[in-house]
DNA sequence: TATAGTTTTTACCGACTGGTAAGTAAAAAA
DNA sequence: TTTTTTACTTACCAGTCGGTAAAAACTATA
């Protein structure tokens, strides 16, 4: 890899670590240099702005996330498979790279004065529940979802549950969610 | 009320709601002074540093959260009636006191250095869940919640899951989550 | 009205913040 | 070989941060 890629790569690295961890307002440029073994002025060589760095960090995670809990299940067939399929991989993802989750969950909470990247972080997100929400759409066709339940309100409810809980319970929640969003038929186990 | 109460009092609020928009490092004790309309140096006289500023706040959230949610059920009977009353102050305090709410749940993600105030959050935190979980477990005895279902981990998704979902969507996950935890007669309406 | 205690303001501190200007060594292009 | 570009450092800026000391204003009691 050309070394200025890896220079780059190493301060989005440690940027993503820092920001899962303390949060975007937590964070000084100074320590994100510490971490990334060089010098706080050549991050501004790559970066116009603090909040830039941010977002990139930010986007690459929810694509990664999309990425990884999405691809799964596009072989999958009925509805039912799908979900299973997304919450398996969604489980995968919140064992494996809690750091990413963290990041992408906690900074879509901000309020602050509003246009610059905050809207475009939660602008971002209303797309990852969309395609979701799609996905709970062609169950409610396949009558596998009541249709009194909301897609959108099951989407929020899939991936906001599980970001909340603790890693020792993921196959438990796993259990809540399908009994509560698919009709079940009686003899029809786990 | 004596002054000095009000003034305090004044300072906490202020507080309140600029940490519940922008979290502990995004805000300023100037900013807070002036939301209070108070000189910052006073805010120094009736507290002893930011951290314990924001402990107040965030106790007292949680405190008030806990009230609002746990009173309501003391009388109920069975644990499908239980949860049922659980869900609807839940749902009703979301909609009144939704900054309450992002304060408790946002700022308790923070991984920073521990000890300080941020150990004492987690750990009041878990207190409010282990009362949510100790009702759960109630309506396992009474055999209403499958038994395979943890009861810390029903908890967790009980205030996890309802608190990132928006506004629009709160009866739905109502549904959803009654039919996830209980074990469903037939001919039961919701 | 003098006095003592409480509450609030003024004025400041050193440390740190995001960000920039100027310069440099090495590599690439000419 | 000379010129230009890339990658990076040093040194600094103005402004803001959390926090403090001390004076000033207010209140209560005598």
């Amino acid at each position: 890899m050309k070394k200025s890629v890896e220079t780059r790569e190493k301060i989005l690295e440690a940027a993503k670590k820092a920001f899962a961890q303390k949060g975007f307002h937590g964070v000084s440029m100074e320590e994100i240099a510490r971490n990334a073994g060089v010098k706080k002025a050549l991050i501004y060589y790559y970066f116009p702005s603090k909040e830039d760095l941010f977002f990139e960090v930010w986007q690459r995670s929810v694509d990664e996330m999309e990425e990884s809990i999405l691809k799964p299940l596009e072989g999958e067939g009925n509805f039912a498979k799908k979900l299973k399929a997304l919450l398996k991989s969604y489980v995968d993802f919140v064992r494996s790279r809690s750091d990413t989750l963290r990041l992408v969950e906690r900074e879509r909470l901000y309020r602050e004065e509003d246009g610059g990247i905050w809207s475009k972080i939660r602008k971002r997100y209303q797309e990852l529940l969309a395609k979701v929400a799609g996905m709970v759409e062609e169950g409610k066709r396949e009558a596998e979802v009541p249709g009194d339940i909301d897609s959108m309100a099951t989407a929020q409810f899939i991936l906001g549950s599980l970001s909340t809980v603790d890693q020792t319970h993921l196959e438990n929640l796993q259990k809540l969610i399908m009994r509560g969003v698919i009709r079940m038929k009686e003899n029809e186990g786990g």
